[in-house]
DNA sequence: GTCTATAACCGGATAGAC
DNA sequence: GTCTATCCGGTTATAGAC
């Protein structure tokens, strides 16, 4: 932070490199070994530092994951982009990025389970819900955003306004399903999205009508409610 | 099990009534202290056994907590006997049942998390999508089935089916949701609640129409096409 | 064969010296 | 910023008592 950096000939300093070695080296293991077998103590010989140095970097275990976070969120934005820039139906574009989704981590799945163990705690730092990760959170709603935004299909205003957290929702509830999906080349997950892409295409054009303002109303207040206030 | 027991004057072995012991200390210091600051050692002791001897009773701090779920979903089912039994409108039920379920198991709100963060790895016994899982949740459906079936609204056979089971995952979700609610007595979980079973009670409405069967039939089949295959 | 106790082991996390 | 030495708690091994 405030360090004189008086000759550091790289472009990135030592602590910076030393920092993406960690990482490199955890996330490797990770995929190879699985989240609880990689020990930290073996994370930490295999980059060539100490235990405790390891521990200055990323304070805990789950930190690491963190920083996975943010790495497969931008491998998915770039793996969104054709279908988002090449495609108007909407359920193909939510398809497009659903799948997008899967893709990026499925490398992961793996440990899909350690991980999301992890986020269920609510004190947890990775708790999607929790303020810790609001930013990704926001991040991952706006491509909802963009990706009803660029669709030939037009919204009634309340609806358009609180849909894309309601997709949000979906596609926890679809990661859910995918972290417990044990059939090969999770094919029921797909068979789970495919079909839940094509309900809620159908539902948001349902929501759409006159004779469902009331039902819309509820439900739009509900999620509003529930999202101002972020708990605590 | 297959043991000769040629003098025991109590109706209780004294296995089971160091088991019972072991049980209750761990759920009142669960309660008191949290769950991940009650460890294993203050347990043994203040129950008064070894370590190794609470080890030989629970295999692991997880199997504490099945017997915890054991006992909750009786309470709960006690609890629900009233309103099952004198209310006859939908709505009145579903709401009673869910307060119910929270009000039993509100005590243990504070750890929550933890049992959550444990029940949410696939691999988990306590995995409520899990095996090990079938019989509690075999018997949550079916607690809404007899919500259903004893309510004044006639649903279409198909319907009628399926619904149990996806009230069962609405529960599911409502609990999530207050694993992660910090508000001042639960509050906004009760308001989730309520507006979500004003919603279920509407949307069965709905889905009984006519009109709805394309999209009750895609619904309904999804339904049965993921529960039927359980993982694996 | 049922039960109890003691002494490790292992890995996440921390303290404090340099 | 980096290290070594420890702590702490879940879990296991094992020895033996009833």
């Amino acid at each position: 932070m405030f360090k004189t950096m008086e000759s550091t000939p790289e472009n990135e300093t030592k602590a910076q490199r030393t920092r993406a070695l960690i990482l490199e080296t955890a996330l490797g293991l990770f995929r190879e070994q699985g989240f609880e077998r990689t020990t930290m103590r073996v994370i930490a010989r295999q980059a060539g530092v100490s235990l405790g140095n390891a521990y200055y970097y990323f304070p805990s275990k789950e930190h690491l994951v963190q920083a996975f976070y943010g790495r497969t969120h931008a491998e998915h934005l770039e793996a969104c982009a054709p279908v988002l820039s090449e495609e108007k139906r909407l359920g193909r574009r939510l398809l497009g990025v659903m799948r997008a989704k899967l893709a990026t981590i499925d490398p992961y799945h793996r440990i899909a389970g350690d991980l999301f163990r992890s986020a269920a705690d609510p004190e947890s730092p990775l708790n999607p819900f929790g303020p810790e990760s609001a930013r990704v959170r926001a991040e991952a709603v706006s491509l909802f955003e963009r990706t009803l935004d660029g669709s030939d299909v037009r919204l009634p205003k309340d609806l358009r306004d609180e849909l894309p957290t309601i997709l949000w929702f979906w596609q926890m509830g679809v990661l859910l399903f995918w972290i417990h999906d044990r059939s090969p080349r999770r094919r029921r997950t797909d068979l789970l999205l495919e079909r839940t892409t094509v309900l809620v295409v159908r539902l948001i054009g349902l929501m759409s009508l006159g004779v469902m303002r009331p039902v819309r109303g509820s439900l739009l207040r509900l999620v509003r409610d529930l999202r101002e206030e972020p708990a605590s």
